[in-house]
DNA sequence: TCTTGAGCTAAAGTTAGGTTTAGAAATTAC
DNA sequence: GTAATTTCTAAACCTAACTTTAGCTCAAGA
């Protein structure tokens, strides 16, 4: 078979748009595993770009780096991923964003029965319910979209 | 008029879920304006419990503190709001709303038609376009959705 | 060969959105 | 009237997702 040679981080830069030093970020992050050459220097498969625009896009709809990298796993590491292999994760990757979009409808439908109502105070208003919320995240930032806190509270 | 006596910054917390910290840190950017009393304390309205559960659910959509913020602007800050009142903020955010989420479903259906047929890798690919991503922000994380940069871009 | 651009690492800095802590003062409860 | 709660401020700390900086090495072109 043909050596690889690999491609250097600022061609994946220059053609994904990231800087390069996110895309370092990435690798430390496990979304990516360049090897180096005799230099030292990471070198690429070419499918990284793929692999990154994912991650963007991935990132567009609100996931974290961290669930980006579980949605990847299902990725081979060692080859240059096939269609269908893209074809896979990307229907689970839709499942989960179908989930997000349908969360969002969800309390757009109540917000127009809710603030439009004006019952916004009331306890019982699912819009606000702790339950429904973000809340009780602990520390940072919290997550916007509203669901999936797995990664925090699954101790 | 009967005097309005105000509630305690405890007493919103309870009735929010918030923290009296982030109740606080609110305040400090400009998303309530209490006034304080003889000792020194805050004192809220009764209505602040709706305001405060706008910026909650604001928030789940993804929205940004300073862009609730502007969200807020139309409501009158001297008097409680009318129905009316809220009415015509939740109109206005409506519309931001909706554009939220008809970008992802864009974004979703773009997917089916670009992950699937493997085309993720080609400059042409609308997903990763510069022009349709978050790029270029400058620091910080980036924000997330996809739309409105609004705050950082207009100097 | 030499120079210049690209890459490397480690550490520190940044932003958003908060929380935690510490020590003091005000309120409430008994 | 005193004890127990709340509240106050200011400053430090926290996470995610990166960027910046410093000082150095590697690689590619004239």
């Amino acid at each position: 078979m043909a050596k690889q040679a690999g491609v250097a981080i600022g061609y994946l830069s220059e053609r994904t748009g990231l800087a390069v030093s996110a895309i370092r970020y990435y690798e430390a992050q496990g979304l990516l595993e360049p090897w180096r050459n005799a230099g030292g220097q990471r070198r690429f498969h070419r499918a990284d770009i793929r692999r990154l625009s994912f991650v963007m896009i991935a990132q567009q709809f609100g996931f974290s780096l961290p669930e980006i990298r579980s949605f990847l796993k299902d990725l081979p590491g060692g080859r240059t991923p096939t269609p269908e292999d893209w074809a896979r994760i990307s229907t689970g990757f839709r499942s989960h964003l179908d989930a997000r979009i349908e969360t969002l409808q969800k309390l757009r439908d109540n917000l127009d029965g809710c603030i439009g109502c004006g019952c916004l105070s009331l306890p019982k208003c699912k819009l606000y319910n702790p339950e429904d919320r973000a809340a009780q995240k602990g520390q940072g930032p919290r997550y916007l979209m509203g669901d999936s806190p797995k990664a925090q509270n699954e101790a």
